[in-house]
DNA sequence: CCTAATTAGTTGCATAGTCAACTATTTAGG
DNA sequence: CCTAAATAGTTGACTATGCAACTAATTAGG
């Protein structure tokens, strides 16, 4: 593994992304030693569902900022393990509602634990003004990112 | 989009992975912007080869993190855009040495320089010590989450 | 009130990543 | 020297993402 030596990874945007790898690689791992059979990304569909409880598929999409076919599909996925159902609004017919099943219900606890103790692991490695300071920038790095100043096209 | 509502989202795992969204679609688009048709995984493979002009796809794919898998695939796409050629190692014939063509050697500066205006514009946003701090905080984010203390299996 | 625009969702195509199984070649050890 | 282990690469199955084109349903404007 050489690609610390590589100069670009002095950015903030190849080290983010780095970051971002390692911390995805890192959940993934402690969800299966958990025994729990779930991506990330289905792990953040259940989220929404976890607290929302009912949600079109266009929610979930907006609240998880993906694609709605992305969603489609991760939805699916997720009715194949039985974690979830689709059934159409009677008020709006164009829209699924997505509810949880109760095997869906179940895994809240669990897989939200394996988070909460990935993420206390993690942030305990750092004093508590570099973790905000870090959090700060990250943050704003989103919004410049989302509305550019025009000068670099 | 609320999804900077979801509680979840105030850990170091999840901001790191927002923003390298963010900046992936960001660079993504300038990209495109400035008529170069490459996706982000391409140019980080390409970058290897503007260093090294001749690679094995082994040597790239610890060079970039991934899985030789992902190499054959990326170094297919790259093939087909005429931009690398593949040839067989004459001194060891398991290898494929990976070398650029002259459209694959013409696109270095336009694309780095899109790179390195994306970043500049990124880092003039923040003061040098908050950023320091961030990139410091974000490498070791990585070293942590690679080799893990035990208790949080 | 009826057509046009909008919205929700699905599907096809292209790219990408991972795991497991496989071939071919090279290297190492008995 | 020859077999066993290691290495390089490929392929198939599965999951995931984004874009464009599409259907069905709803809403808005003339």
């Amino acid at each position: 593994m050489k690609r610390c030596e590589c100069p670009v990874d002095e950015s903030l945007g190849c080290l983010t992304n780095h970051a971002a790898y390692t911390a995805r690689t890192y959940l993934t791992r402690q969800l299966a030693l958990n025994g729990i059979d779930m991506t990330i990304e289905q792990f953040k569909v259940m989220v929404v569902l976890w607290q929302e409880k009912s949600s079109t598929q266009q929610y979930i999409a907006d609240f998880v900022g993906k694609d709605k076919t992305s969603i489609t599909r991760l939805i699916a996925g997720l009715e194949k393990r039985s974690l979830i159902q689709r059934v159409t609004d009677k008020t709006d017919k164009r829209c699924n509602l997505v509810t949880l099943t109760a095997q869906g219900v179940a895994l809240e606890k669990p897989t939200m634990d394996v988070l909460t103790r990935a993420n206390d692991a993690l942030h305990k490695e750092f004093n508590p003004e570099e973790l905000a300071i870090t959090l700060r920038v990250l943050k704003q790095m989103c919004q410049h990112l989302h509305n550019p100043t025009k000068e670099n096209v």
